[in-house]
RNA sequence: GCGCUUGUGGCGGAAUUGGUAGACGCGCCAGACUUAGGAUCUGGUAUCUCCGAUGUGCAGGUUCGAGUCCUGUCAGGCGCACCA
């Protein structure tokens, strides 16, 4: 009977919808696991063989984990909100709903064929209303609160690196202190402001609300933006190239606007603390310190020249004090305006002009050193000189305080910076030398610190130290000297949050008389309008303006239309709506408890999954998704929601599948093919050919001649062979490239079962390798071999058995009597249990299930499939009938190929389901050598003379090797220096001269 | 520039604490069975000057013994990048 993959697996997936095989329910005598992909976005093209590659990963993981006796939580869903439907949406007008569903449609359909073990009861996607309610309702908490390193009041819960408040505890300490010592509990802000609790009563609404933005968690803010009036629009730094927009080619200016924001710098130490306590790759971890950025150094405070203003910069280099030769703004700096004289006003002008014209892409490839002179001067409180202050871009105004000391002798931009304006620089390191270069290394002994020649201006001196003492010191004067503080920075930003685009959740806010208000959290969700053009409206307004039933009407608690506005009663809803990582936050939770209309999740819920034990995806999120999703899962952790503050424990990165291009070679002006191996010394123009026409790089002529109307008369040159051998190179997978290879092609070939066991079988599932359709004939033909073993060779299962008379699985289906001419355990004869296993049989098991187990566990598969390749072979070749073992080796196949295992499953008598048998226990027994070889090695070489029963102790090897002749002529004018035992594996006796 | 990571046959890739490098698969070679083979089965397949020696990017080191540990170096991939 041939292995008949197609009825099979078609079979399979039918009886697991029908009777909801992997259907998961909480259940508390059975420990749970969590096990997640990064759910897709489901484009236009859908799924390609590299994108199963996590999933398939993942399934196995869970498969195994619940043949271990886990209760496993295995969900999938969509990211649907996306800017190519909306974009789709606005070429044609077709609603990106539409189209969005569809392509879910689609990309359910491949799914499904691959026969993963979701529980699609629990799918979520972020455009359904009932989903994105939890994220409208996120964003409300994360306006109402505010964060803080410790509690306002004293009856207030602290926390490790501080957490969010409700904004009220926040608004009652204004009422009675104003911001009177707010700084001693480390409120994080956007600016420092100032005011009393008087003043704070004196305020009217609207400044009450501009006043406590400055502390929400999420907020409207002033930030600076890539702005296309010509497509009236936000743009990213990649969608601008020279000043202007790539497309339509419209100028881009810098510009300040007001945009919703999230403070996540706010959980930038939450967020490096916690990289400590969860399981990721180190690379992953590096790349979200590097983008948390922390540095830790000191504002020092310096008065301007003949002003009473005065300016603070931030250092990590606070022992450089003595070494400033002049100071340097930002451009964007609110200072500049301050300090500039009416001489240099109009040069500073200039500038500033120029730096608005340039883009932060370009501010970022060529690294030009550009400045203007202030006219000003400030005053280095440790020298007392009147140092220069400098504009210039190379300072960033989002970091620190906009404005820095400068010290060319220690730091190669300033250096740069000093020697192109003839700016002095003054070296503090002994025996640096800076000729030619700064002496950035924090290494070395200071000196000059104060300068010998001139009169110290304070009684503090620095010099005999090294540089790390140095920096403790001053730290600590500036400290006590109240010159400044002490200050950890970060480089992580607050997120933007609003997007000027359609397809996105709106923001559940309306704006009263000008004041952002939410909308009561019992309306939610409010839902996506209806709208009759996609793009922008020609007032320049979000394509939400141009909704006409946009309007929020605060006495009925509903949406109205816009004509009702009165700013009375009714009032204008926000037009922006929120940015793709809005809806993908969260969503680990929400597959906890999908359906739920009362919470996010319910606590139930949320004690008994915990948090997600194994995250699958892909690498490129490490400074998106899996940032925002950590500080998202922080805040609902401040809320009591989550119960765990890290959302993801676990986290495998799966490489990328990049795609491996085919070219045939077209001579110049003709319309001649040559093949690759005779193409030098002809002029030939390669040309990508679909991949689906080649076979082992070899063409299918007459195909491509059908390909395309061009190829109909095109003639080839073929190898010695008769053969046309196309070039190869590895590529990204992409419709351009024609190296697109669908998974549904492959599991119409193969069948879905060899489809997961080549895609495993390619290599580590961290690695990024490119897809190679040529070696899945192996696989193919190992499960082949397979299916010959266990039904050929077997009693019970006689070839004439057609795979469609197995019994049904799951629910109910221990009650059903067997049917057909299936013998069942208990009613079996010696014959028809086959033989028992040899011993032979069991190492060669053993061997399977110990490294099975311990390679799934640690994600390499490859080397399970190997192991399983090697396992099957040796039973053929004993000839192994034992049902014991085909039994056993079902169940290891099961996460691999559980179509394949099911039906075999069933084959054999078994009434349940495969995923609901016990993972087989292994027994060291069976895995004991017999023997040990004894190694002697002498002047650097190594013999293996001696064979020993395996128990060997070193006494007897080494008495036994003195005896043996042959060593013993190898001992000649040696002693035996030391005898290792290396159990089970090797005796190692050493000689020396 | 800084950080992380990877270098092993014709190819994808194996190799517990250092212990017979190249598992497994592809490809290739030979044979068997076949009217046929892009089917199946069996055997072989690192290199060379082939009874021996050399081999894990390169150069050193530690060790009886190194793909594995240490130092330096080169190359590819990824991330950050005027972060003071």
């Amino acid at each position: 009977m041939e292995y008949n993959f197609r009825e099979i697996e078609k079979k399979w997936q039918q009886r697991w919808v029908e009777e909801k095989t992997y259907r998961v329910a909480e259940d508390k005598n059975k420990p749970k696991f969590y096990v997640l992909n990064m759910f897709p976005y489901p484009s236009g093209a859908g799924l390609h063989v590299g994108h199963p590659l996590g999933y398939i990963a993942s399934d196995i993981y869970a498969r195994f984990k619940r043949l271990q006796g886990y209760n496993v939580l295995n969900p999938m869903g969509y990211d649907a909100y996306g800017l190519p439907a909306e974009q789709y949406a606005i070429q044609t007008g077709q609603h990106p709903e539409k189209t969005t569903f569809q392509n879910i449609d689609r990309y359910r359909e491949q799914l499904d064929k691959i026969g993963f073990c979701f529980d699609w009861d629990r799918e979520v996607r972020t455009c359904a209303p009932g989903y994105y309610k939890w994220t409208q309702w996120a964003f409300q908490k994360m306006f109402g609160s505010f964060f803080s390193k410790s509690p306002l009041t004293p009856e207030g819960e602290s926390y490790p690196g501080g957490r969010a408040y409700p904004i009220e505890e926040l608004v009652a300490y204004f009422e009675e202190k104003g911001t009177d010592g707010l700084d001693e509990y480390g409120v994080a802000q956007t600016e420092n402001l100032t005011f009393s609790a008087e003043e704070w009563k004196a305020m009217d609404e609207k400044q009450k609300s501009d006043t406590l933005m400055n502390y929400r968690i999420a907020f409207m803010g002033e930030t600076m933006v890539n702005w296309c009036a010509g497509l009236g629009t936000v743009l990213a730094n990649d969608e601008v190239v020279d000043g202007v927009s790539v497309r339509g080619g419209f100028p881009v200016e810098q510009k300040k606007m007001r945009q919703w924001c999230l403070r996540v710098s706010a959980y930038a130490q939450r967020l490096l603390d916690g990289l400590e306590t969860i399981e990721w790759s180190d690379s992953i971890k590096e790349t979200q310190k590097n983008w948390i950025g922390r540095s830790e150094g000191a504002e020092v405070e310096f008065k301007i020249a003949d002003s009473d203003e005065s300016f603070t910069i931030f250092t990590t280099r606070a022992d450089t004090m003595f070494g400033v030769t002049f100071m340097v703004l930002a451009p964007e700096s609110e200072l500049v305006e301050k300090v500039t004289t009416a001489e240099q006003k109009a040069a500073v002008e200039d500038y500033i002009k120029y730096v608005k014209g340039r883009t932060e892409r370009e501010r970022m490839i060529d690294h030009k050193v550009t400045g203007v002179f202030s006219g000003s001067y400030a005053i280095n409180p440790f020298t007392g000189e009147k140092n220069p202050i400098w504009i210039s871009e190379y300072v960033l105004a989002g970091y620190g305080t906009g404005a820095i000391m400068a010290v060319p002798a220690h730091d190669s931009r300033d250096y740069a910076f000093a020697k192109h304006f003839n700016l002095p620089i003054i070296p503090l390191i002994e025996g640096a030398d800076i000729s030619e270069e700064s002496y950035d290394a924090k290494e070395g002994i200071v000196t000059n610190s104060p300068r010998k020649d001139v009169k110290p201006y304070i009684d503090f001196s620095l010099n005999g130290l090294t540089v790390k003492e140095a920096i403790a010191a001053t730290k600590k004067y500036v400290k006590e000297a109240g010159l400044g503080r002490v200050k950890v920075n970060y480089r992580l930003r607050d997120a933007i949050f609003s997007r000027q685009r359609y397809w996105g959740e709106p923001f559940p806010v309306y704006y009263k008389n000008g004041i952002p208000t939410m909308i009561p959290e019992e309306c939610l969700p409010i839902e996506l309008p209806e709208v009759d053009k996609f793009l922008p409206t020609e007032t320049g307004e979000p394509p939400l303006g141009n909704a006409t039933v946009w309007a929020w009407d605060e006495l009925n608690k509903k949406i109205v239309e816009n004509s009702k506005i009165d700013n009375k009663t009714v009032f204008p809803i926000e037009l922006y709506t929120m940015p793709g990582f809005a809806g993908s936050s969260a969503y680990y939770l929400r597959y906890m408890d999908p359906h739920n209309d009362e919470a996010l999740v319910s606590k139930e819920a949320d004690e008994y999954w915990q948090n997600v034990d194994l995250y699958v995806g892909g690498s490129e999120h490490a400074t998106g998704h899996l940032i925002y999703s950590r500080f998202w899962n922080k805040f609902l952790f401040d809320l009591g929601v989550s119960c765990k503050e890290e959302p993801f424990q676990k986290l495998i990165n799966q490489g990328m599948i990049q795609g491996r291009s085919n070219f045939v070679y077209r001579i110049k002006d003709t319309n001649t093919f040559v093949s690759f191996d005779k193409k030098d010394g002809y002029d030939v123009t390669p040309i990508h050919v679909d991949v689906n026409i080649v076979s082992a790089d070899v063409l299918d002529v007459d195909a491509f001649k059908a390909w395309r109307p061009e190829y109909e008369t095109a003639e080839f040159i073929l190898n010695d062979e008769g053969k046309y051998v196309c070039g190869w190179a590895v590529e990204k997978m992409s419709k351009s490239m024609f190296n697109v290879v669908n998974p549904d092609m492959i599991v119409e070939k193969f069948g879905a079962d060899t489809l997961r066991l080549y895609e495993m079988f390619l290599g580590p599932v961290e690695q990024s390798k490119p897809w190679d359709t040529n070696g899945i004939d192996g696989c193919h033909r190992f499960l082949k071999k397979l299916w010959k073993f266990m039904t050929q060779t077997d009693p019970l299962c006689p070839s004439d058995i057609s795979p469609s008379m197995g019994r049904p699985c799951g629910e109910g289906a221990i009650e059903n009597k067997p049917n057909g001419n299936l013998p069942i355990e208990g009613e079996m004869s010696e014959g028809q249990r086959g033989s028992s296993p040899s011993k032979e049989e069991l190492k060669a098991l053993h061997t399977l299930i110990k490294k099975e187990t311990a390679d799934i566990e640690a994600f390499s598969y490859n080397t399970t499939i190997a192991a399983f390749m090697v396992c099957l072979n040796e039973l053929t070749k004993l000839k192994c009938t034992s049902r014991e073992v085909k039994e056993t080796l079902v169940i290891l196949l099961a996460p691999f190929c559980p179509h394949l295992a099911e039906e075999l499953w069933h084959l054999l008598g078994h009434d349940t389901c495969v995923c609901d048998a016990p993972w087989p226990a292994f027994n060291e027994e069976y895995l004991k050598e017999d023997s040990v070889k004894m190694m002697v090695a002498f002047n650097g070489k190594a013999r293996f003379p001696l064979e020993f029963p395996a128990d060997v102790t070193k006494e007897d090897a080494e008495k036994a090797a003195l005896a043996d002749p042959q060593s013993a002529k190898w001992m000649e004018g040696f002693t035996v220096a030391k005898v290792i035992v290396v159990p089970g594996k090797m005796i190692n006796v050493v000689l020396k001269k």
